[in-house]
DNA sequence: CGGTTGCTTGAGATCCATCAATAGGAGTGG
DNA sequence: CCACTCCTATTGATGGATCTCAAGCAACCG
């Protein structure tokens, strides 16, 4: 069996990720690295098809997943990236008949948690519970911002968006090498999640080459400008390093609350 | 103290939509409406905007209630959708900085939940446990299929495609009138919504109207022809019915079940 | 090697945005 | 009741962003 947090491998991007939306214990860490062991590997291509038959939640260990949609006049669209560390769905519960297809960008290594171990494992601690919410309210973050990508970025600005995004989500996991990470996904791969054509994938990436903010070559990005490339992206950082409230009676009015803030009353 | 059950006034919506997602005892359904009562009344306009402090789940009762992002550069865009019955977060945990702001799109009803007390409700019933995870998913495809629409669809195709949706989730709540329904949305409203300008909204409307399939008049819209509308939306009905799994221990294989499907194995 | 996959480039067509102007209805104050 | 304003729906004209079709090229692979 092996131990996530041994010597030379990576530390388990599933608590890694996590310990970000709680702080903790060496025992929830704990737990939560069982999780993430059983791993099954793919190579790249379908995972699951739509219609297929699911029980457990699907858990990304290594390399990159999708979610798409395809449509009955031939067009996909990509909806949810997955990263190390990310659960396919909401970790409290699974639909039996897959609505949505799960496909491998690149060779990968997943784990199969079934929900209701995820929920139990809340009920045995706050922080993990904590944790697990954070990572849901996240995810539903993530998505709700692509839809504005869709909407209302250029085609430029979403793939801008793009490599902030996903270089915000690796370095969480501690998956980025300086400026630079991971990229392998094709540019008919770009194409689908932002609604265009490969074509125009490709020339608006040279127009973010040209410009000199980022370079692509070989499954790899580096971010030259980040301050730059953020703003022309209209990137909002803090999206991805909020807070989260479980239990509403919990505390007190936070430290760093401001008192002038509108309110539902 | 009203009860929503009483008599000439509607079934709690709430109630009505979760009752879709499981099999509810009547004590699950005196819970669940605790909920939905300690209502407060909103005109049309910002609910709660970008940055405020929330402590509760919103659970809308009456009228429409859109999320939306407004860009630095002046752009916006809705990503949800909300009617009676529906929570505007995930039922567990809120964040309590929003990142997106609040709308009424007309006046509305609103109950503010605490996730707390969801989550104990959970506790005390798994029914009710499965369905608030069932409507967890829902909305979760629901926000799927929209950027499937931003992404892939054609600017009639969106609009088709939103009378369908609306239609459907109205109908799971009981507010359909035949086959016509509130439809209180502005063309400036679906603009945002789908990532057009309101000038197309309009062009786009007229050529729904002009094929017959829909009609719009004075904040209601009704569908002439829901089977030939649903092909050109490409409108997958099942997606809003589909089953939920909680606890992956707990069945045998359920009767529908197709032994050819595909898993994860 | 031939076949496949992914990237690149060019030219013309289409969808949709922008700008500008008009018109109807709903509310408001005189 | 009228004048006024604001909001929403509507229409026309023009331009731009992006698509489609078509082709070529490089890398990889059995």
């Amino acid at each position: 069996m092996q131990n996530a947090a041994d010597g030379g491998h990576p530390v388990d991007p599933f608590v890694r990720k996590l310990a970000h939306g709680a702080t903790l214990s060496e025992a929830d860490r704990a737990v939560l690295a069982r999780f993430a062991e059983p791993a099954r590997r793919r190579e790249r291509g379908d995972i699951l098809q739509e219609g297929a038959n699911l029980q457990s939640v699907v858990l990304v260990l290594e390399g990159w997943v999708y979610r798409y949609r395809q449509l009955e006049n031939g067009m996909r669209q990509i909806t949810t990236l997955y990263m190390p560390g990310d659960l396919c769905e909401p970790f409290g519960a699974v639909s039996p008949r897959m609505n949505h297809a799960l496909a491998a960008a690149t060779p990968v290594t997943l784990a199969l948690v079934p929900p209701q171990a995820l929920r139990e494992a809340t009920l045995a601690s706050p922080q993990i519970e904590k944790a697990l919410w954070w990572d849901l309210l996240l995810s539903d973050t993530i998505t709700r911002e692509h839809a504005v990508s869709l909407g209302r970025r250029s085609a430029t600005e979403r793939l801008a968006y793009c490599f902030c995004e996903v270089r915000e989500r690796l370095e969480m996991v501690g998956l980025t090498q300086g400026e630079s990470f991971a990229f392998p996904l094709t540019q008919a791969e770009l194409a689908d999640m932002f609604g265009l054509s490969t074509v125009h994938v490709n020339r608006s990436l040279q127009e973010l080459r040209r410009t000199g903010l980022v370079s692509l070559q070989g499954r790899r990005a580096t971010i030259h400008d980040l301050a730059t490339i953020r703003e022309m992206a209209m990137f909002d950082v803090s999206l991805f390093h909020s807070d989260v409230v479980t239990r509403s009676a919990a505390g007190s009015t936070p430290p760093g609350r401001r008192p002038d803030t509108r309110e539902v009353s």
